[in-house]
DNA sequence: TTGAGTGCAAAACGTTTGCATATAC
DNA sequence: GTATATGCAAACGTTTTGCACTCAA
């Protein structure tokens, strides 16, 4: 577990790729781009949101963060590598880990369909806690 | 199985209406809005995108028809009502049924995480047969 | 008759792109 | 030095909206 995707990727170590990242793992909220945007903005406000876009699908594509799919319009990353699933309130629309997986689905469907399946994206959705105590 | 949404819901049954979800049912390819349109606007010119996009959420919202989430930049709605799963083509983005479910994994992750799970969207993703063969 | 549904055009939204400039290497 | 990354503004594709009009009930 110590890639140095960077020189992997051979992309360049520049202070707006640290800060997106660095917002990534410190929003801990599966964030969007615009609230990425908006956290690295109160450090450095001559960031572009053209610039977090590109630096959010660049690491998204060499694994560096997880996108996770699009919830409530809007594309959401994850700064956790390790193979979990995600809970979507239908209210407030925060997303929370669910820490399970399973491993052996992917090629139960591939036997069944003769696709070549590489991976799955498992979403919960319902009523998180306070929204849950918050319609009684 | 012989509901009548229109009644329950207080629809009025317009040409449109009916144009769309015929659509979505001829089509049978998880169709987008987009693809909607154009297949329902050869045979009624007049229809607006507004009035498909109107009609496709309101329908996925009585239950009518099933959203199954945004693949490739724009949401795709599903005429099959039976809980099942997707497999989407990631060279083509075809969309394709799974026709299986785990009924038991909404209370196994209520149980762990204390939310109110109501449902589940299972997305794998991989190569179609198709494109598969294509590949070599 | 009347208000829910429509068509249209404009706007909103998330995201991507072209281009000149800045900067990491 | 050079080419990659940036900032900006403009464009993009999808979806939503305001409004006057239509038509199903």
């Amino acid at each position: 577990m110590h890639v140095i995707f960077n020189e992997v990727d051979k992309k360049r170590n520049t202070i707006q790729r640290q800060l997106v990242l660095n917002a990534v793992k410190k929003l801990d909220i599966h964030a969007t781009a615009e609230q990425v945007y908006e956290y690295v903005a109160k450090e450095h406000s001559t960031i572009s949101k053209a610039t977090v876009y590109r630096n959010l699908s660049q690491m998204a594509e060499s694994g560096e963060i997880l996108n996770i799919g699009n919830f409530w319009g809007s594309t959401h990353y994850d700064h956790i590598l390790h193979k979990h699933y995600h809970f979507v309130c239908e209210e407030c629309g925060s997303v929370f880990d669910i820490d399970s997986f399973f491993s052996e689905i992917d090629k139960q469907i591939a036997n069944m369909e003769g696709f070549e399946v590489k991976s799955h994206n498992l979403i919960f959705s319902g009523l998180c806690l306070k929204c849950r105590l918050k319609k009684e």
